[in-house]
DNA sequence: CAAAATACGTAACATACGATACAGCGCTCC
DNA sequence: GGAGCGCTGTATCGTATGTTACGTATTTTG
């Protein structure tokens, strides 16, 4: 049963020759506005030439252009008139990936409810506070969180630094660690060995861990002045580290608020170097 | 200050002529869908002629037809991008949580939205298929997303590769890659160029893209097999990753499912190495 | 009540839009 | 490696669409 266009697109989107899929795909992305524009808009936003918009509508089983745009309106208006309906009830979906994003959602909102404003906003501002350098470091699947949260930091502020390679390297790091520093450690289970120890050395020189960890709590949380604790069961083999990544996101956006004035001024000199 | 076309019609319609006013009125009625069609479609509606249509929206300050729909496309492209589901369940999150997740929360619904099971099913199919080699890589702030996907996928199953470092490396790595293999790329705005350039060679090798990207689609969509089309917008002076993520995880899921028995003999011998 | 002004529709016009024919190219399969 | 097929873009064509001019109807005002 094929209700929508858009989901006749996904059916026959594989058995479609390289062109045509772009333009299927062109118009999935922000459906279904390219496809109420002119066949020659269509085809500039794809990249492919009008017949190849028109023969991707004609294997669409549309007689003419007018016709598929007719049935991109009905479908627009019967979604327009019931506004409820169109967000996502759970129902709809039904396939395996629904119950993946249903988790992920909801471990996102129970992780925020334990986390309150005055939380967020205490460690946004330790970040935020220029005195020492700031280190970010993660275990073996998070070690990409540190990676996005520090290509971000770096920008907006001086003495960002993401411990990376191997264990040895980044241990000899501690030398330059002091009680004015900040270090941001990711780790959820199964929580690595090599991390506790490191930061335990690190608290042990007076270095302020903030911790993103799962809801059980890694061990270096005896450590840490600041503890983010998501959630991470999914139906999946695999933990979700999803809710964490927003929460590192949210932190970017705060300490970049906070950062405001001497970030923006940074930021442009950064553009005038390139 | 008026936003919206609707507030506009709704601020003159006292102002206009009969005739205007029956073209207003069933416009309003089934907004903004009317607008969409002909000017031959919209004068049979309202029960009038194609002139007065097009006085009508010349009153509303439109220079012609065609602009006029455009700024009701434009205003749709809006409304449809930021879902007003903060109204459907503002019990769930319990009141004044951050914007910042709501928006995110927001993008992955519409992410998910556009993206069909089978779309998922058949990126994961090409994800665990073992014919060749998959290859991993992403721009400035998405590179941490390939590093977390090739981090998992590395573990179920083998030639498993993340192209890291400085261009010149990973360009040298073309000569590795065929017509068997798979090249996974992240690139959101602002696209970068090196990558594009990259994904273009790879496409002349035959290599198999799966491109990760926002809803403005890299220019990468060009060559690429499959695309997904995350939203980025949040209230924050950063674009969002959050909802690619989300998809990342989904699809490692996947492919770990479809791997299962392989796969987990494979972790079998991983654990035991150590 | 008359006269003017405004509003509206009919009909002709020009533009630009969708459709089609054709040629070049790359790809696949012997 | 060569022949065949299928896909894609360029150029051209017919037409539907938006636009405008003009005449008639309707309302408004002195």
């Amino acid at each position: 049963m094929i209700s929508s266009i858009a989901e006749l697109i996904s059916d026959r989107i594989g058995t479609m020759p390289a062109g045509e899929r772009r333009a299927a795909q062109t118009l999935i992305a922000n459906y279904p506005l390219t496809g109420l524009k002119t066949v020659a808009e269509f085809s500039a936003a794809a990249g492919v030439s009008s017949p190849t918009i028109l023969r991707f509508v004609a294997r669409l089983g549309f007689q003419n252009y007018p016709e598929f745009q007719s049935a991109l309106q009905d479908e627009l208006a019967a979604q327009l008139q019931s506004p409820a309906s169109r967000t996502l009830d759970p129902s709809s979906t039904g396939g395996a990936v629904s119950p993946m994003l249903e988790a992920t959602l909801d471990n996102m909102r129970e992780t925020f409810r334990h986390l309150s404003d005055k939380q967020l906003a205490d460690i946004a501002a330790r970040l935020a506070e220029r005195r020492g350098k700031t280190f970010l470091i993660g275990g073996r699947f998070t070690d990409p969180l540190a990676r996005y949260m520090a290509a971000h930091l770096a920008i907006i502020q001086p003495d960002v630094y993401h411990l990376a390679g191997q264990e040895s390297i980044w241990r000899d790091r501690l030398i330059d660690m002091g009680k004015r520093d900040v270090l941001v450690i990711f780790d959820i289970r199964r929580y690595q060995e090599s991390l506790v120890r490191f930061a335990e050395k690190a608290h042990h020189r007076g270095v302020q861990i903030i911790l993103f960890t799962d809801q059980w709590l890694s061990p270096i949380a005896r450590f840490a002045r600041h503890v983010i604790a998501g959630r991470t069961a999914v139906p999946s083999a695999w933990d979700s580290s999803a809710a964490l990544f927003v929460v590192a996101e949210t932190l970017i956006g705060a300490v970049t608020r906070q950062l405001e004035a001497a970030g923006a001024k940074r930021i442009r000199d950064l553009e005038s170097l390139r």
